[in-house]
DNA sequence: ATGGTCCAATGGTCCAACCAATTTCTGCAC
DNA sequence: GTGCAGAAATTGGTTGGACCATTGGACCAT
């Protein structure tokens, strides 16, 4: 017998009963991200619990980064929240030695190849458009500085991501693009971190709007390449450990 | 002016406080995932701060998976904790519906097309004969069974991740796997649900065996091509939509 | 317009108590 | 002594009420 035929029973599950009626809320108001929702004694009063309760259940929703709450202020959400959502609270250690940052490109290349070969199959006139002006953008940002920009830069791979029809790509890149920035803006000593990678990135681009999946991946992992060169070129010159 | 210099000063951050001062006390502890917390009344009485405030940060880790509560019992370390943690709350709209699922498979396509390649570039012998053994009690599994059984390809596929050498992968492909599973229990109406994906399971041992990264990438994709075909031929049988 | 002051609304914290589940102890029967 | 039922202590869950800190708008003086 499979063991989850016979689920254990909630007893008590006040906060949790908190957050499905506030999905409930935020469904029957059509609640876009961005959007206040009702104040926490105002919440406690309408659900009959007790304020206490009701912080508890934002703070979980706080933590899933599903809701921001600004004292003084009120109660924002910040991303579209469905009945049968499923969270993923990754935890990972992640410093910012060597190590770290290889194996977090390990995953951006797997993911940025796939999202980039996505990409060029469904994108449509209007999305082939919208990423040209952010390369644009970028390469001017580039000009200007004589250097990478991070924030142009990410732009563009978002958009990418975006047209990819699947909205997990993007989600994920973004969750750890946290980590990334961090050593993004300090570049272990290396100069001209991410030149390397400036070119492909319209490569990339010429590809998704000639609709050829399968240069888009192979530009896409280029890329990634170019990054992890430098990468390696860095740890080399400060003796990390590989 | 770079708008980063100017970063919003934080005023109080009580429960993030005591955070920082848990992470401090499993560390000096040298507490084990399964140990248990101090009573949430000691720590508000040590930290000299309101059990209220303990009880939000706690409940802040508890929604990360980091800890686990029993009334009555205590509080108790589910997961390593470090300093530099960094969480990836992924919050997906995920339902049984065919477009969710063809999306998950897109990730999975992804990482485990990657993860195989690593893990044919860096498995040591004793890795691969690990896998060998994991690939025959999922053989075993399948001829008892007359079917796939989720549980014994699941570890397969785990131990391809684990030897990949790169932690994320495992983590966020079995973050996913909950998702995952649910359907699996229940193929779609699907008869012989992922029987199609059954040889290759062996062929990508056999790349990995032969330290063939770009032939255990191939094969990977064929496997999740299988599994989509499977997806979709259950989706028209259900009429459910694209 | 600009800046300053006041004030109501709102999230953050605290306290003291009680409830509910669990664990531990106690004492009785055998 | 052993075993077990019930009491007692422990621990997380909930409540209600209070106060603090921040925010943002209204109002006012310059």
């Amino acid at each position: 017998m499979d063991q989850n035929s016979l689920p254990p029973i909630q007893t008590t599950a006040r906060d949790d009963a908190v957050l499905k009626a506030l999905v409930g809320f935020v469904r029957a108001e059509a609640l876009q991200p961005g959007g206040r929702l009702p104040t926490e004694r105002i919440l406690a009063e309408r659900l009959k619990v007790s304020r206490n309760t009701v912080r508890e259940a934002l703070t979980r929703w706080e933590g899933l980064g599903l809701v921001e709450r600004r004292q003084g202020s009120g109660t924002y959400l910040k991303a579209a929240v469905s009945p049968d959502m499923l969270h993923l609270p990754l935890t990972l250690a992640g410093g910012n030695d060597f190590t770290s940052l290889m194996q977090t490109l390990e995953i951006r290349r797997a993911l940025e190849a796939e999202a980039a070969a996505l990409c060029a199959e469904r994108a449509s006139p209007a999305n082939i458009a919208e990423i040209e002006r952010k390369l644009d953008i970028m390469e001017q940002a580039f000009r200007t500085l004589d250097g990478m920009s991070s924030e142009e830069d990410w732009e563009f791979h978002q958009a990418i991501y975006r047209v990819s029809g699947n909205p997990l790509f993007e989600q994920i890149i973004a969750a750890m693009h946290e980590l990334f920035h961090r050593f993004w803006e300090h570049p272990l000593g290396v100069r001209d971190f991410g030149h390397a990678s400036f070119p492909y990135h319209r490569t990339i681009y010429e590809c998704i709007a000639a609709r050829d999946p399968r240069g888009a991946r192979a530009e896409a992992l280029k890329l990634i390449a170019t990054v992890e060169d430098d990468l390696k070129r860095g740890a080399a010159k400060l003796k990390l450990r590989t």
